[in-house]
DNA sequence: GTGTTTTTTGCATCATTGTTGCATTTTAAT
DNA sequence: ATTAAAATGCAACAATGATGCAAAAAACAC
């Protein structure tokens, strides 16, 4: 079980010409074992700070640089980040699902299945990436 | 001009039962002016410095409990304000429309004729709200 | 208008978040 | 096992935001 998670992480780091480092793999542990976005505070209370806050801050912008994660819009001056589930490269990176954030819990989930819209923007505007944040009650906390 | 747009500005304050300061007229002219989001950091620039950081603070919370203007979703940890041009209550708080955030120029810009599409969420969750940011080139810089 | 009460502001202080430079350690490659 | 390259930890710093409290300004009553 854990060592066949550690396997596709391993391979995952990998593929993106990443070296295999104790925190690298401890933070793709982190994001696999939740289902929603976390924040950096997260990493820090859930890795038991064995890391430091600098490492972490740098570990997060590598996943970025690679198209590992990706990030997820707020009002508020924290930065969520959830791992990217499919075809995001490192250059080309879009979400194409809808971000959920729960009132009630809190929590940030992808919706995977959920499509972004088309939107139909104004003469002369240009779009190269929608972002959608829908909040509400999730299906746990109803 | 300036005149007429003063009286909006107090009619506005006094509509939402906020007294009416130096401070508060200035932060709703600097938005006025501009026709996209602000940031904290912009009302010390555009002020001139003439306003304590502290006081900007809170007239911007002020400003959002009265539904005078509203947030705007980021992948940062800058935090937007946009005034609130249609039917924003105190208590029911919605923004019907879209955002644009120009990679080019960085501005933030409502595009308030773009309605939001209905999103089909899976089983289980209620929405309440909904942010669409679009990312591109505005017909600016296009 | 004047005086009083309430609200707002400015200042000092502090907490949190994020960045950078550099020495040390770890990883990868030979 | 040795060496070169990359990542980490630490110290220091900057920016953002919050809070308590005294001074100033606005609103209200008269």
């Amino acid at each position: 079980m854990a060592a066949k998670q550690k396997e596709l992480i391993v391979q995952l780091l990998r593929s993106s010409k990443l070296s295999i480092t104790d925190t690298r793999v401890k933070i793709l542990e982190l994001f696999m074992k939740s289902n929603g976005a976390l924040e950096h505070a997260d990493f820090e209370k859930l890795s038991g700070k064995s890391f430091d806050r600098v490492t972490i801050y740098r570990t997060l912008q590598t996943f970025l640089d690679k198209g590992i994660v990706h990030k997820i819009p707020t009002t508020d001056t924290s930065v969520r980040y959830a791992i990217c589930k499919s075809d995001c490269g490192e250059h080309d990176h879009h979400d194409h699902h809808v971000h959920f954030r729960c009132e009630e819990c809190g929590s940030t989930q992808c919706l995977d299945e959920t499509d972004i819209p088309v939107i139909q923007l104004p003469k002369g505007y240009a779009a190269h990436n929608v972002e959608v944040v829908v909040s509400g009650v999730c299906k746990e906390c109803k």
